[in-house]
DNA sequence: ATGTACCAATCATCCTACAATTTTACGGAG
DNA sequence: CTCCGTAAAATTGTAGGATGATTGGTACAT
């Protein structure tokens, strides 16, 4: 069989490999690589190359390097770092609506595949979120309500669309925190999630996507007034 | 204020430095880059550090290398690339999971906002899928209905949302394209997309998110069926 | 226990050299 | 003049070595 020739780079070659056997977890999260100096020779490419290859990942987000300690695993996959790049270039508003969508998604399908347990873990955040709010705790509150949204997302089972939504979360709820804090008042008093929890007990997809709907009304609604401060 | 130093090494400031540029159009999508040698005078470093820079753009897709022949610009964000690395990672159905939630959104977004311009490019769409179907021209027929959707999506005004959607379909439909090749009874017949369209022509949210469920639905149900085989 | 000096490991940067590939320039054949 | 083949130039790819900077640990003196 007649097969192009390999003009793939060697600084690629080398790229997969690492990133294969990272996503392989022969390479473990936050587990130091060997130096440089031994993949070389292991790979059999020069200093260069494989410096151009672990330099890639670096940037990817998978790899991070520390002068005088060593290269360790930083994440199995590359899609947080661009997406957290691209984040930054894009207003609060245009991220909470991607958001928005894909939660909704989410809600439903979990409303359709939602098990035992997720239920249980569902309950769980509220009462936290109950709890914090009972002891004016805004830090176990916040947590808790991100919980709670994560949760529902995880419930899904769609594994890309956790990706997505986990790492678009991060960066809206950084956001949140800081001014949650200066406002604190809002958040506290109302409790909009136990709907939300029973429609997906009740396999109820039409209200669970409503719910969400409301649910991020209301949060861009305080967001939007927040940015014309 | 205390401030922690300094740490971003070299190659990490000009991989900045030239993602700005791209980023801001100086370096324009599909133009040659300066060659090494001129980079390396302008940003004053060495070849190593500077290759390694490029390379990163290079792996996310921002930048391409031909041996002999000079560097060049592929793209503006590099979200493209980290989101097709994971989509291959990835099975179609839950692909296809991902579209529909941003789809439904835009959708939905789209009867709030769409312009008059928006509507004579979706009518377009429709009228070529109707030629396409009436000349049993499957080609055309794809690419129309591939533009239908991402008109729809255009129309959000999200760009956030418009990456994420434009990406996701090329993986989605190369492979639909593959099959519908294969049996191309079911396509041409069918023309669900009027609705859909009078629904964001109306300004109506909710029959827009539905249509764009039932459309999915009907997808999914035969790439569910084509994957048995 | 604490602080200091030193050492080893490791990555960061720079340098030079050569190979591989593509583009361009040039010169001769028709 | 055009066409074609070859040489030269331009450009990126790979290799290997040298030096600097940062980190982590060790031994020792206080």
């Amino acid at each position: 069989m007649i097969q192009k020739a390999n003009r793939t780079s060697l600084v690629e070659q080398i790229a997969e490999q690492i990133e294969r056997l990272i996503d392989q977890k022969q390479w473990k999260v936050n587990e130091k690589i060997p130096p440089e100096m031994e993949l070389i020779k292991e790979f059999d490419v020069s200093r260069n190359t494989l410096r151009e290859a672990i330099r890639s990942l670096v940037h990817a987000g998978l790899l991070e390097t520390k002068q005088g300690s060593g290269t360790f695993v930083r994440s199995t996959n590359a899609l947080g770092a661009a997406l957290k790049r691209r984040l930054n270039k894009t207003t609060m508003l245009e991220t909470l609506e991607v958001r928005v969508a894909l939660e909704k998604q989410a809600a439903q399908m979990a409303a359709e595949r939602r098990t035992g347990a997720d239920l249980a873990k569902l309950d769980a955040c509220i009462r936290s979120c109950k709890n914090a709010s009972a002891n004016r705790d805004l830090e176990q509150f916040i947590m808790s309500d991100i919980q709670f949204h994560k949760t529902i997302v995880q419930a899904s089972g769609n594994q890309l669309l956790i990706d997505l939504y986990e790492h678009m979360t991060d960066t809206v709820y950084s956001f949140v925190h800081d001014f949650i804090v200066l406002e604190p008042s809002f958040l506290l008093e109302q409790e909009p999630h136990l709907d939300l929890f029973k429609a997906i007990q009740n396999k109820d997809k039409k209200s669970a996507a409503t719910y969400v709907d409301n649910d991020m009304e209301v949060l861009k609604g305080h967001i939007s007034k927040m940015l014309e401060d």
